[in-house]
DNA sequence: ATGCCAATGTTCGATGGCGAACATACAAAC
DNA sequence: GTTTGTATGTTCGCCATCGAACATTGGCAT
């Protein structure tokens, strides 16, 4: 089993305790994600959560006009479909595969049960949605405050971290939509990154040649997320 | 004991089943909340949950060059505090009295152990939070894509339901500083809404003469915020 | 190999909000 | 009534992003 294929590469549920792993392995199913899937959409009621083990999936607004806007992004850290324990049942928004890979998921209503038992799992999938909070009311933050350019360079990072290799497979025009920015401005913006060499593009696929570049580059934004992520998730399941 | 006085105004408090509030009650202590006042700062430990009666909180991030954005208002119908039963402890953001009044507040470990129990108040607590969710990711869509003129009625909205009557207290200047924007540009937006006499203002006293006029120029945000809070949040007690 | 289409590149004027500087006006304190 | 400070009003040039229109390029299908 790679790591490709091992369910644990998702962050939560390498951090759940061997005893609830026990109980929920059996029902966990692999699911493929191709690009451009809708998890679920806004106001519709949830059958399962993901767990993205290789894919990334974006949670989006859109507008009645159409327009959207990228409110947080799930990968291997994290879930996809809180507002199931968390006792809503559906949200405004819509979760979409922004990069195509695997995850697992589990029926709505063995969730909320492991959820109800208030043991560990709980504490587990709340420090994550906290986290997730976080990163909701730092875009709120970036999305006033900063350039495009910086942006850009968050939104590059945030999806490296949840992927395997330097490359991310993404046409500027389907960034743009996350972002909620024109297709040109991110061109632009692109174009300046490969132009200092952080970063090379092909038709559809970004290579990061130089993250540390990016870091330097970007807001505060996204050292500020990571570092909520990595104070409220460690790696380890927390007895 | 008047309106003003009823600690049962705030929303929460009122959801709340008569056999949990009956405990609770006795922990609940007053709290004159004076305009400007910080609850909580970035990174700190909370000492207490407080449930605004009379007054607004804004939850706002404090940039390192000291620009600020609001991430989210708190008043009768919430909480501020959440990271506390979260789990998390202390949030990136800070919270600010945004519009003087009392409120309630119980301990950290009070409000800790009643959440742990698992029970009704722990699942109202999380609804609160889920709807608390969606403005975080209505404040992102928003920031992104309405203008500063519609921004500015939302949040006279959002101030509005939180408040009695049709006049809020806050000047120009620290409206500018809740949405981020320079103080100029909340000026010449609130000349037009008062040149077409959907509010009137003097000095830092301002007036809401039409409502329904400045729900009809916001933008779709404040609605979807508020539907939101009436779904996850009915009025009274559920069983 | 050719044609086609998706992806990227380029340019234009328009516009909304910024930053800075300064003017006016109200209200409370003296 | 005068003073003083806070609150609001006004202006100007600047810049990032927008909206639209169009050019170019790379890779896949046939």
């Amino acid at each position: 089993m790679t790591a490709f294929t091992d369910p644990r590469r998702n962050q939560l549920l390498a951090a759940l305790p061997d005893a609830e792993w026990q109980g929920w392995s059996s029902h966990l199913e692999w699911v493929d994600m191709p690009l451009g899937q809708v998890l679920y959409e806004s106001g519709r009621t949830l059958g399962h959560v993901y767990f993205p083990v290789t894919s990334i999936v974006s949670l989006l607004y859109v507008m009645e006009d159409g327009a959207s806007a990228e409110i947080a992004v799930v990968g291997l850290e994290g879930v996809v479909g809180i507002s199931l324990f968390m006792g809503g049942e559906s949200t405004p928004s819509r979760a979409v595969v922004q990069s195509a890979g695997r995850g697992m998921r589990l029926s709505a209503s063995f969730i909320k049960a492991e959820f109800n038992r208030a043991g560990p799992a709980m504490h587990l999938l709340l420090r994550y949605t906290q986290a997730l909070i976080t990163q909701m009311a730092q875009t709120a933050v970036c999305n006033r405050h900063h350039s495009l350019d910086q942006q850009l360079c968050r939104w590059l990072l945030l999806s490296l971290d949840r992927l395997d290799g330097p490359d991310l497979v993404m046409t500027q025009e389907l960034i743009a939509n996350m972002l909620g920015v024109r297709r040109e401005g991110v061109t632009e913006a692109a174009l300046k990154l490969q132009t200092i060499g952080l970063i090379r593009y092909v038709r559809g696929r970004i290579s990061v040649l130089d993250r540390l570049g990016l870091e330097k580059r970007t807001c505060e934004c996204y050292a500020v997320v990571k570092k909520e992520y990595d104070r409220l998730l460690p790696d380890r399941p927390a007895v």
